[in-house]
DNA sequence: ATAATACTTGACTAAAACAGTAAGCCTTGT
DNA sequence: ACAAGGCTTACTGTTTTAGTCAAGTATTAT
């Protein structure tokens, strides 16, 4: 399994889009003022997202992305691999090409744990991340922050 | 949870090492040929594998590396430890500074695989590695190698 | 003693991956 | 028409990886 922060961003985007569901179309850049994401970098992982079908978009004014299923159908796992071209710990990439085009001593234990951290992965959605404890509050914060932001420019401070 | 090479070298060297248990020490120089590693960076691993108390070292002629307890006693997330300084897959490295010094929003999320992870490895000794079905065979075929090559150095070829 | 063998340390480096920018295009609501 | 938004590609600075190299320190067979 490659874990990068390509991977984390995605799901982090994911789950604020599944918090601002039924608001109609969330625009990227509202995502990367919440969770403090570069636009650009989400555009390229909201990108692959939607290739694979994880989220709807909606072009032109008013527009942005939706999540395509409801939040109990999406799987961390899916997430991942939609942005992480690989999800794997092995040398070979799941050959047998290890060492000298042969499978090296420790090929099998690679293999397991990314099955293994495939499955964790796969068994979690975003409606179970939504009601951890301690995640929704989160979300509270980050969206009264854009709040406080926004009363901040009213008053011109 | 972050695995590089460095980890896969390192758990692939004291699997060798854990098969040719009872032969005396074995040297750095043995390792990287039938592993295909360079001699040079197992010489940085082992050091830190030794600092762990993973190995024991004897200098001087005939030395060599030691598993320093039985192959049932040692544990694949100590390996991977010892040579990664993070066994993390949060950006916060334990902290919960993720997001402008506060958590973020899949920073449980992150630390569960962590532990998941570790927990995984730490259940998996080199012994259980060596009963495998397969490899003991990768391991044979690499000891046939090394006698191959004696013999065509013996003939000249 | 000394040569041979082995381990230790640290500096250095090429290549890849990561994380992000920049720039421009396409679509569509108003 | 035009602006708000998505879409796409190319590019780039930085960090990490995966080593190499060189010099040195220990141990021991002879």
């Amino acid at each position: 399994m490659k874990l990068t922060t390509k991977g984390r961003y995605a799901v982090t985007a994911m789950l604020d889009l599944a918090f601002h569901f039924g608001e109609g179309p969330i625009t990227l850049a509202d995502i990367a003022k919440r969770q403090d994401i570069s636009l650009s970098y989400l555009e390229q992982l909201f990108s692959r997202l939607r290739r694979r079908g994880l989220v709807s978009s909606v072009r032109g004014p008013g527009g942005g992305y939706v999540l395509s299923r409801d939040a109990d159908q999406i799987y961390i796992a899916e997430v991942i691999t939609a942005v992480d071209e690989k999800v794997d710990t092995t040398r070979c990439g799941g050959g047998t090409n290890c060492q000298k085009n042969e499978r090296c001593l420790t090929h099998d234990l690679w293999n397991d744990l990314s099955d293994q951290i495939y499955d964790y992965l796969s068994d979690i959605s975003l409606h179970d991340l939504m009601v951890r404890r301690g995640v929704q509050q989160v979300a509270r914060r980050q969206d009264d922050q854009r709040v406080d932001a926004a009363i901040h420019v009213v008053n011109g401070a």
